[in-house]
DNA sequence: TTGTAGGCGTTATCAT
DNA sequence: ATGATAACGCCTACAA
């Protein structure tokens, strides 16, 4: 299976790893025969350094391979140009495109990325040290995090922007998110609007607060709405849970439900592949389902998923926006939390019924 | 749309950044009654601290919410415990699993990922003077380099892996693969044997080496068969590249090909979801359809992918030991460079007719 | 075991 | 515009 090719004869260059002395600006700063100081403002973008110095001292850094030690710089000017990104479930298929916009605007902005990933988003408080540590310039932290953990970016002066989470204590803290809670009673309206009453619902993990916002907005309204109560599972937003969680809310029901509503698409399509597939159910003659997110697969021909997108790629930008514009104030600055709300967008596809069976609507 | 909800009376808790002075070892020196270099020893692992000085100095520490400098530290021992990940196509599904399982590795080994993205490889000269810049420990590079580019790593005597890139210089230079040339053979030989005749081929983009390896080991067993020249196209590696290469394939060979290869598994799923739903074909039973990488959605129950996998779990392991074994190694010291090679396995999904369809093996 | 002192590579301040 | 010089926060001989 694996084999490992341990060069030998065939490959001569066996790199000898020798201390290396890192070239620095002194060494640059003798061959142009010019002062480490001049070096040093070549470097600096708005300095003050004649024609002729900078051409010299430039020529001589590129004959050297001369590049500014970053973590010395960082050292004086109290800014390391690196964005903590601390991301749970790079698995769920969201996330992984999130982190790719994040990684663009940052590097726009002339920063990068230092990635943090748990398995479990209870595992932040472990990461916090970490981020200390690195003297990053701030972060974008997309798992839930304690008012203690808050208050610790706080006492630090580390500009936070907590993505697509939305924290018992708003105020103060600088926010990205798209409003699950109304995605998830504005999913359940239309479905029960079409006249759906038996709902099933397969939520997400317990100790993701995306999972139960969603879950609590579409409970909610349809208990607003007096329908009986939905059959409950709970998933690890994995394509298993949707086809397992589909089995057993048909179980606990005795019957199959006129609709489910997924904790996320990937559930979503799990479900419906179940209900199609090994159930042989007519989605939506005989089943509606629904998701949230809109990743890319529930827009395939196979499945047309109904679902909410989070405009995901505004939602990195203004993430990216507010945590520059945090870390550009000048120190002294009084700079307001703000929370910047992204609607959930209705994608009509294909996979629920929304229009009423009977037009009882005519009655009302 | 986009609901900027600046927090005015409500939220009280607005930040003054006042220039908050760090807290330094010397600040725990002070208040626990010690040198600073006592402070600076109970944070290394294998220092010799009295049991009362450490108790000591751990209170003070904790009391001022003291943690070491990373960036200082890094100055004098040339360990920044940062590792730079380059990755082109976070779009690709294939790579944000890699990324994960590299993340994962890394922490594992006391290190964090400075992640390095770009939308196209070709782009990656240009973050090289970054990488340098950072002083990261070494990197690992999904992306092409150049002989040149390669030597730059080794005139800094920075530690590189490879990541699925098979390169022209093989010698010298770490690397973990998956072999794309044998596997583009082996599908193509597989599907061969089953009596497809014209093959359609949609090929990754021209800048991808993994695409052209694939392509190439295809198209040179299909030669070495005898059989027609496959219809060509060329795809981003994504969904749409799928559909719009099935039609395009159609057209050139003015009829439904026997079976068609696709550059990856997404764009092998926009194929078979346009023969399936757009040109109403049976797949496997007029057209046959395979990928390779056997991403997460290749296995759900609508598509069950004929395709193959590439041990990326495995693969990512390999780097990352790789990686720390060369950065673990005393200067000095003489590293042979590896190239560790993962087989693709094949995945008989159900989108293939892999056996022939009359037995004309017996003539043989 | 502990403290003293020098240095890691850069930027910033201040003369010149 | 340029060059000394003092930080930045830490690690590490070396001496005690």
């Amino acid at each position: 299976m694996t084999k490992t090719k341990t060069p030998s004869a065939v490959s001569p260059a066996a790199q000898p790893r020798a201390a290396a002395r890192r070239v620095t600006s002194y060494d640059v700063a003798m061959l142009a025969g010019v002062s480490q100081s001049a070096v040093s403002r070549c470097f600096k973008p708005g300095a003050s350094v004649s024609k002729s110095t900078y051409a010299r001292v430039m020529k001589a850094a590129a004959g050297l391979d001369y590049i500014p030690n970053a973590a010395a710089r960082s050292l004086i000017t109290r800014r390391s140009n690196m964005v903590a990104v601390v991301i749970s479930q790079m698995a769920n298929l969201y996330y992984p495109e999130a982190l790719a916009e994040l990684s663009h605007q940052i590097a726009r902005r002339g920063k990068r990325v230092l990635l943090f990933t748990m398995q479990h988003e209870a595992d932040v408080g472990r990461l916090l040290a970490d981020i200390w540590q690195y003297q990053v310039d701030g972060a974008i932290v997309a798992a839930a995090l304690t008012e203690e953990q808050i208050g610790e970016f706080e006492r630090r002066r580390l500009p936070l922007v907590v993505f697509n989470r939305n924290l018992r204590r708003a105020d103060g803290v600088n926010s990205v998110l798209c409003d699950q809670y109304e995605a998830g009673r504005l999913l359940a309206g239309r479905l029960a609007a079409a006249g759906h009453r038996q709902f099933g619902i397969i939520a997400g993990p317990a100790d993701s607060p995306v999972a139960t916002e969603r879950r609590h907005g579409a409970t909610d309204r349809l208990r607003e709405l007096g329908l009986p109560a939905p059959a409950m599972v709970t998933g690890q937003f994995d394509y298993a849970s949707g086809t397992h969680g589909l089995r057993e809310i048909i179980a606990q029901l005795g019957r199959v439900p006129d609709a489910v509503i997924c904790g996320n698409d990937v559930m979503a399509i799990g479900c419906l592949d179940c209900a199609r597939h090994e159930l042989s159910l007519d989605v939506p003659g005989q089943l509606s389902v629904a998701g949230f997110d809109a990743v890319e697969p529930s827009n395939w021909l196979s499945y047309n998923l109904t679902t909410l997108r989070q405009p995901i790629g505004h939602m990195a930008q203004a993430a990216a926006d507010l945590l520059a514009g945090l870390i550009d104030a000048r120190e002294g600055e009084t700079v307001t939390a703000q929370t910047r709300t992204f609607a959930p967008q209705f994608i009509d596809g294909a996979t629920a019924r929304l229009v009423a069976l009977k037009p009882d609507s005519l009655a009302a």
